[in-house]
DNA sequence: AGAGACATGTGGCACTTTCCACATTTTCAG
DNA sequence: CTGAAAATGTGGAAAGTGCCACATGTCTCT
């Protein structure tokens, strides 16, 4: 066994460095290192790793999340990912009217747009699942946040299940986004279990839904079918659509953006 | 005219700070004073000013935003405290067998619950209205997550209202915990508009309430009642208790721990 | 038990940051 | 225009941090 052999104590104290991290934003690596029983190094180390893997970033003295509330996509191209997730993001908050009340999933585009949000200081009412979604927004002295109930999933720091869905049923909006972890001419999938279901929720209580996602998503399929493509459908993407996923859009009638 | 006429340089480059601050979750002050092409005592000082404020928190070499959730205790005794919550919480978290269901207020106390469950490996369920508490028991495979739906109050990192309250009246539990912003003779009360309404909605629903509370809470009373004394009650506490306090939990049939 | 891989501690040096007192510049009221 | 207050810059000592090489410790597999 080369790997799943664990030493408890370096991965107990990722857990915790990244646990505190979720709550304070800055840990000193003194600290740590006092706090830990351990020396400045070994934490040194830690962070190193924890950098390595796209899970923090290191600060002059310290640690800090990667950025506010923001999922680590682990590998170096989220990077560029970034900047295309930021476009999306822009053009679709360009939808949001102030004083709307709109939906939100979870995920890495839907925690841009709501960081848009927050910085334009949008008069907006958002429902989400999405607890970064909520904290983000939460900054915004100009929106308020109502938050779906549910069963948490952590690593999303969202929550699913019937709770979330039945909770949605009892409103209705006039837009919902969501991101999309795959998009082919089948339609919208999605991967995370649980998720599926929460954004079919959310479509079916909006006259228009407002689907993000950037070039990476694009020709992939996955386990859960969101939905096909049909009218009160908005696609927002970067990037030039192939030629069949094209057609499919227009042919069930939804727009692209 | 002392203060209203602001030197437009100053402010701005407090805006700009809390402005990239959302987006980056660590300045370096040094970076800051080259981008704004002033000295980095400048920025220092600046970044005092934000701080005294609460609006940003030090980090050596830095500044980070202050993390939600986190009031702003500013004074040093909080440290202190955080000792003391270790080891009210470290009891009550005894109280707890693995497999139990129960509810988790927000606040600083019940965080600390929250962080020696999650650490402790407990195998529990949780129902809570606090982000954070979610977060931190997250982070724990045994765990598992409940979140109540409601509108945010991004300052506590919690959710209040009719929803909240609603949603837990569907559940019942042997053991409820919170914390409490004040205690007295007359009983608990607390100060946060809408987590009394939530507090005694967990009260409704459980066999037994473990009230949570160090000794900078006792002796204090806040605007809204949570409830008197009675059965069913348990407070945790490190302090010794006032003589009248005492008595006044005895006649209730109150437990003390 | 022993070799070896991995984790952690130690010490030193270069560099950065903090803090403070004081000089200098900018701004504003009268 | 001028003086005073506020804002900013400067310089240096003390402290904190990063990084490197190497020593020590700890666990695993054979």
């Amino acid at each position: 066994m080369t790997e799943p052999t664990q030493r408890l104590r370096k991965a107990e104290r990722h857990e915790r460095i990244l646990m505190e991290l979720r709550l304070r934003s800055h840990l000193r690596i003194s600290d740590l290192a006092r706090d830990f029983g351990v020396a400045t190094e070994t934490i040194r180390r830690d962070v190193a790793e924890l950098e390595a893997g796209g899970r923090v970033a290191k600060a002059f003295g310290g640690v800090t999340p990667v950025a506010p509330g923001q999922r680590p996509d682990v590998d170096s191209r989220s990077r560029d990912r970034q900047k295309e997730r930021a476009e999306i993001a822009r053009q679709a908050a360009a939808l949001v009217q102030p004083g709307d009340t709109i939906m939100l999933d979870a995920g890495s585009t839907a925690q841009e747009l709501a960081r848009y949000l927050s910085l334009g200081g949008q008069p907006v009412t958002v429902l989400t699942n999405s607890l970064n979604v909520a904290i983000i927004l939460g900054s915004s002295e100009a929106a308020s946040v109502r938050l779906c109930p549910g069963d948490l999933l952590a690593r999303e720091a969202a929550v699913t299940g019937s709770e979330t869905v039945e909770f949605l049923r009892r409103f209705h909006v006039g837009r919902a986004f969501i991101g999309a972890s795959a998009i082919s001419r089948n339609g919208i999938t999605e991967a995370v279990p649980g998720f599926a279901a929460v954004k079919r929720a959310m479509m079916g209580q909006c006259a228009e839904l407002v689907v993000m996602a950037d070039q990476s998503k694009i020709g992939r399929t996955d386990t859960d079918l969101v939905t096909r493509f049909g009218p009160g459908l908005t696609l927002v993407t970067e990037a030039a659509l192939p030629q069949e996923i094209r057609r499919a859009l227009d042919d069930g009638g939804a727009r692209v953006l």
